[in-house]
DNA sequence: GCTTAAAGGTTACGTTTGTAACTAACAACG
DNA sequence: CGTTGTTAGTTACAAACGTAACCTTTAAGC
C-alpha cells in the first residue's frame, strides 16, 4: 500500500456491483414470468415497456430499454405468437409498426405488475424508503448520463 | 389514476434500472479488455476477482461474483489457454484447484486496473463523490441481502 | 424523377449461454 | 471397507445471443 501506487482498490468497481445487483434481482424475479407465462427475460421487458409507456415502435423500446434491436425483434415475434401483442401499421412510415398489447397481453401485464410491485417493495423494505428512493434517482441519473455514449 | 388502483408506476422498477445501468456501464468498458486482450466479459470478471482477492477456487469466484459455475469453468479454461492463469492442486481436496494468475496475467490485470480505476472515476465525477459512495454502499447492501435467496 | 444514402426491421450464421447429465473426489454411516 | 449421498468441476446439447448482411421504405441531393 505505498502512496505512489494509489491503492486501486476496485473491490467496489461499480460495473460489477451493478451487474451483480441486477443479476441477483433479475434471477429472483424471473420465475414469475417464466414459469407461468413461458416468457423470456427480454419478452418480459418488452411487455413491461409496452404496458407502462403505451404502444410504441420497436426502435423506441430499444432506446428506452437499452436493448439490441435483434433481441427486441425476436422478443416481439415471440410475444406475437403468444398472442400478447399485435402490430399496427403506421400510415406515414411503413418501415416501422406500432406494437400494441392485446387484451390478453394487458391482462398478463396487469398481473405481473402486481407481483413486480410487491417484489419492488421488498427492496424498499430492506433498504428503507429513503435509501431506496435515493438509489432509484441515482440510477436514473447514471443511465441518462451514459445513454448517449453507447 | 384512481386512488383505488394505487397507480403502480413501475417506470422505475428497480431490476430494470439496475440492468440498464449495468448494461450501459459494462458496454462502455468492454472494449478495454476485449480489443486489446481478446477477453470476454466473464473472463475479465474472473481475472478481476483473482487479481483483487487473490488466488482462489472456481467455487469461490462463483459465489463472490454471482456467476454460474459453467460460465466460470469456461472462462477459466480460456484464461488458461491465454496463459493468464494456471491451476494449482490443493493437497487436501483434489476436487477443486486453486486458480492463480500468471506473471502475464498479473501484468494484464495491473494494466486493466488502471483503466478501470479511471473509468470508475468518471462515475464519481458525474455523480459526485458523496452520491457515488452512497451508491456503492447501497448496492453492496442489496447484494448481501439478496445473495442467500439464489 | 432518378440516384444514393440512411433508418427500421428481419434473418443467417457463428459464438456464448444455461440446463441437465456426467465424472471424480470426498464424507457419512453402517 | 462398501454403500450412499454430496460437492467441485466439466461437458453435451439445445436455446439465446451479437455481428454482419440483408430487405424495404424513406429522405437527400441533384
Amino acid at each position: 500500500m505505498t502512496s505512489a501506487q494509489p491503492d486501486t482498490d476496485l473491490s467496489d468497481f461499480l460495473p460489477f456491483l451493478l451487474f451483480q445487483a441486477a443479476e441477483l434481482s433479475s434471477r429472483n424475479f424471473q420465475h414469475h414470468y417464466q414459469s407461468r407465462y413461458g416468457m423470456l427475460r427480454t419478452e418480459w421487458r418488452v411487455m413491461f415497456h409496452l404496458g407502462s409507456d403505451g404502444s410504441q415502435t420497436a426502435k423506441q423500446i430499444c432506446n428506452r430499454a437499452s436493448l439490441h434491436k435483434t433481441k427486441v425483434s425476436r422478443a416481439v415475434k415471440a410475444l406475437e405468437e403468444k398472442r400478447f401483442l399485435f402490430r399496427e401499421t403506421v400510415t406515414h412510415d411503413r418501415r416501422s409498426e406500432l406494437l400494441c398489447l392485446t387484451k390478453q397481453g394487458q391482462a398478463t401485464f396487469a398481473k405481473l405488475t402486481v407481483v413486480a410491485t410487491e417484489f419492488d417493495k421488498t427492496f424498499e423494505q430492506s433498504l428503507g424508503a429513503k435509501e431506496h428512493e435515493k438509489l432509484v434517482a441515482t440510477l436514473q441519473k447514471l443511465i441518462t448520463l451514459h445513454q448517449g455514449k453507447g
